[in-house]
DNA sequence: ACGTATCGTGAGACAAATTCATAATCTTCA
DNA sequence: TGAAGATTATGAATTTGTCTCACGATACGT
């Protein structure tokens, strides 16, 4: 059937305004264009769709249906419309985001729900599982922010400096590592290491420390959740490496130590990675606004 | 916007298919003309709907929003196609119904009981209020049957006869008229009336056997339904004359006395009146054959 | 890197919608 | 009832829009 919105349209016209004339200069469009209009869709559909005995035409039985039917459809249509609107004025938008960084839930979270009040037709998603490619995910569209630690000097793509963090030991206060003031890569040779069950290549430990120094761990286990990491080390099942920012709390309690990595200190940066094109775009600046700012209050305590 | 439904068919086919040039071919057309239909699209909305960054082009957020409306809207549109198929094959219709006989809501839904189990897809209603000016309401299409007792040699309207019955009189069994065994107009003079609420030349002993005979009732009072006629009646407040089929009860009932009007008994035909076009529809002939039958079961009690 | 698959673009062919002018009806009001 | 006014239908011409064809541009895979 060869229907299309703008049957529906002069088909809702004609019932409101009450005859085909009114509803063609309420259409700004000639009466003889309604008349063949609704003559054709009734050729096609093969059913009556007005009763024309009457002078004023009425919708026929069938024409209620397609009344009906308009009634439903072009209000989602319109709908459609203000959403496309919303969009163009930068009000609405997407922001899915993934991060190659695990811990980063932790202050992600509160982000987002303070993004969300401000830009509520915002389409604000977490996409997991895009960790090990996340960089050509962006460029395809299929995600719109990246968090990581390691810039790549792509084209097309912004890496904005977050802020700074310092991978930190935690370990038990029962370790043989509470006594020193710092640790070092060797320090780990006899510790079990617990990690987030990611590549190697993404986790600070091993990409700044380990890997370069060589060192080998006794063991490596791997726990899905900050929380439950620092159980299994609280008990004294091993040690870990964690950004500054989840150990807010843990600094303060007694079953655990906490020491910076190497004499100095490892600092780290934290990025978002965006499409040049959306950088610009205002709900993009709040987020990274957020973002800069939230989860150093985090790491304050 | 001057969107179109070949639009959402066609973003819907891309999202399925994965790619223009497979959409093109499942839409049987070709590829170019999808490419020039959706490119005026993004430039009537002002919004990418793709990312052609990949080469088997993907929705963009923007499209996805199209792609949902498409999905809510394109049923719809299936489900209108199917409704007009159902009204071309007489499968659906439309059998709304008006009476000038007040008494028939008695026998009629019975009829229309049965008629819907047999033709589920008609939509049947009974329209009050258009008893006054039946006929006109037909031949506008306002309604499709009128239930009535006095033909009117109508062009492009045909009288189906129904079935015969008898308006009789109801009296209480305490009342003078119990002795006779028929009345005549006379006998009314003296007594009090209870009619349906309806104007006189619509009711059986007013259009047959008062008004003729130039009798006036001593009063007339009116009621809604025949239960409340009855019950009236019952308690001596007056006389009704009212069709047999919705004596069939009553007359077994103590309190009553039912008397034939005149000596050879008033005999009247009810008929149903449809637009000549219609009368040829199956679920209109199934209707007419119930609706004989059926009645004539109630007067036979 | 090269071939292949996919998409975009412009011109022309074709189809469809609209307008204009006018005829055919129906309503209304005197 | 008859004439005036309103409403809708129709046909031809015009405008608008859509599709195809041919070709160029771009990404993907081996």
């Amino acid at each position: 059937m060869h229907l299309d919105f703008r049957h529906l349209r002069t088909v809702r016209a004609i019932h409101l305004s009450g005859g085909m004339a009114r509803a063609a200069e309420q259409l700004n469009i000639t009466q003889s264009a309604l008349s063949h209009q609704m003559k054709g869709l009734e050729d096609q559909a093969g059913v009556d769709l007005f009763v024309r005995r009457a002078k004023p035409l009425r919708l026929s039985a069938a024409g209620m249906k397609l009344l009906r039917a308009a009634e439903r459809i072009l209000p989602e249509l319109e709908a459609l419309s203000e959403e496309f609107r919303a969009l163009r004025q930068g009000r609405a938008g997407r922001l899915h985001i993934t991060m190659e960084c695990h811990a980063c839930y932790d202050w992600l979270f509160p982000v987002l729900e303070q993004f969300r009040r401000a830009w509520p037709e915002i389409d604000v998603d977490i996409r997991p599982g895009l960790a090990f490619d996340a960089m050509p995910a962006l460029m395809r569209e299929e995600v719109d922010l990246v968090i990581s630690s390691d810039p790549d000097a792509l084209n097309e793509v912004i890496f904005h400096p977050l802020f700074d963090y310092a991978p930190t030991l935690v370990a038990s206060s029962q370790s043989p590592l509470a006594a020193k003031e710092f640790v070092v890569a060797e320090d780990f040779r006899d510790q079990v290491l617990i990690t987030y069950p990611v590549d190697r290549a993404r986790l600070d430990v091993f990409s700044t420390l380990l890997t370069p120094a060589k060192v080998e761990p006794r063991a490596v286990r791997q726990a899905e959740l900050t929380a439950m990491i620092l159980m299994l080390v609280a008990s004294g099942r091993g040690v870990a490496v964690l950004p500054d920012w989840v150990l807010r709390e843990v600094k303060y309690q007694p079953d655990y130590i906490t020491r910076r990595v190497t004499e100095a200190g490892l600092v780290k940066r934290m990025y978002a990675a965006t499409r040049a094109e959306d950088a610009a775009q205002p709900f993009m600046a709040h987020f990274l606004r957020l973002a800069r700012s939230e989860p150093v209050k985090l790491q304050r305590g």
